[in-house]
RNA sequence: GGGGGAAUUCCCGAGCGGCCAAAGGGGGCAGACUGUAAAUCUGUUGUCACCGACUUCGGUGGUUCGAAUCCACCUUCCCCCA
């Protein structure tokens, strides 16, 4: 099966250049393509996970995939997106943040044998000349043009830097110079970069006169149109220092349902005829599909390993048994009892489940805390060191969020 | 360069010199209802030794018995003119 009726069919797919040309190559001999990816953070988080999957498809198809990392890029800041200008960062930061991404990415990616590639757009950016910059390639851009590019709307109000009006530039660039020496006919990215793609599409054809291809595919939001994979406490992240395995694997199990399935066809690999069997459970039924959706998205992520762990743990929590080996555990020593006693409160904010005493007290008189499947009545409460007689003492926060405690 | 405006608790956004830990909304958290979902309703949302005390309203000083609210300077941002 051509890999573009894949991903179309799989609903991935955005916005085209040229959808019949691209079809056609794509069902023809490989062809070299690229996705660029913004070294902001030390990890890659699960929007740029839909990035991954579109590469690992097409790597499957027989295609080459270039993996460029924005060492260059991010020292301008996309303001797509943005309502703010980000932060500047270092170059030092941003090295660090390139090698952890591609470290991320070898996961996902087969590098070996050149059958993918992955490069680094600072190797050509940095050391560009301004002048020469602006006379081979700014002649090709037309503010007016930018202007009505839809990536700026939203910075016509709060201000947009010439700084980052380059970036556009920049990306584009990074096309062209990629299309000279790598034979790169094609790139992709997600649906908010389609503008700064067209701007390399064109910048081919202009200075090149070459014909090359846009792709973007659908961003990961919920059924609301918001962002996904954001949470209090920020993104969902791709390392495991950063989100743990099981509060991945609890991310997708508590997905909305209207989510579901656009996730299995999204972010898993799953064939469509299982997932347009599974589209058909209704009611608490679709309980079982957000666990197996949950348990293939860690699968790939983390690994056999890890996803069969998080997937107990989270049953044995939410069902009938009560503790697991992978909850987050809180070991406490003599030190942390008077008497040989230990407030309720102290637990809390010992196991890290509430922030503060005083977070601790309001949980307690809500009634959301729960101490070895009894319900704590009195901010006063307390327990003693023969409650640990059992190794552990399981501590419960609202419905999901629970701690084991230990005594050393 | 000239003129004008703004900076408030996680975010947006109110806030007569005392009654302001600071309206309202969003978001978060908890409770009820459920399917570890959504929607809805309720409560809560600075900290602590929590009937009381303490620290907050861009920064630094000042006026005052008393300041988020007045003054000065500084920083940052926005708008208009050039």
């Amino acid at each position: 099966m051509n890999v573009y009726d894949e991903l179309e069919s799989r609903g991935m797919i955005a916005q085209t250049t040229n959808a019949e040309r691209i079809r056609e190559l794509l069902g023809g001999k490989p062809v070299t393509f690229y996705i660029g990816f913004d070294p902001t953070a030390d990890s890659l988080h699960v929007g740029h996970f839909v990035q991954l999957m579109v590469m690992a498809h097409m790597q499957r198809a027989g295609h080459r995939p270039i993996a460029l990392l924005g060492g260059g890029t991010a020292m301008i800041g996309d303001p797509t997106g943005k309502s703010d200008m980000r932060k500047m960062m270092t170059s030092e930061t941003i090295s660090y943040h390139a090698e952890c991404f591609s470290k991320q990415m070898s996961k996902f990616i087969d590098f070996t044998d050149g059958k993918a590639l992955m490069v680094n757009n600072a190797d050509w950016l940095l050391n560009l000349n301004y002048v020469e910059f602006l006379r081979e390639i700014g002649v090709h851009f037309s503010v007016n043009r930018m202007l009505t590019a839809e990536c700026f709307k939203s910075r016509m109000e709060t201000g947009l830097s010439f700084l980052e009006f380059n970036y556009m530039l920049m990306q584009s660039y990074d096309f062209y110079y990629l299309n000279n020496r790598y034979d790169c006919i094609m790139q992709l990215g997600g649906d908010d970069q389609w503008s700064n793609i067209i701007g390399g599409v064109e910048l081919c054809r202009r200075k090149a006169g070459k014909e090359v291809y846009g792709m973007t595919f659908a961003l990961l939001t919920t059924s609301e149109g918001k962002k996904m994979g954001k949470t209090e406490r920020g993104a969902v992240w791709l390392d495991p220092n950063k989100t743990t395995p099981y509060e991945f694997f609890q991310y997708w199990r508590n997905i909305d349902d209207a989510d579901v399935i656009k996730c299995l066809k999204l972010l898993t690999f799953l064939p469509l005829d299982e997932i347009n069997e599974m589209a058909k459970a209704e009611g608490s039924e679709i309980n079982a599909v957000k666990e197996r959706l949950a348990y293939e998205i860690t699968l790939l992520v983390h690994g056999k390993e890890q996803s069969d762990k998080a997937l107990s743990a989270a049953r044995a929590v939410f069902g009938a048994g009560k503790t697991s080996d992978n909850m987050p555990t809180t070991e406490l020593s003599d030190l942390d009892f008077t008497d040989g006693c230990i407030s309720v409160i102290d637990l809390l904010v010992k196991t890290a489940l509430a922030p503060s005493r005083a977070e601790a007290r309001r949980l307690i008189k809500q009634g959301g805390v729960t101490v070895d499947d009894k319900k704590v009545e009195d901010i006063t409460d307390s327990l003693t060191l023969a409650s640990f007689d059992k190794g552990f003492v399981l501590v419960r926060k609202g419905k999901k969020t629970y701690n084991k405690v230990i005594k050393k």
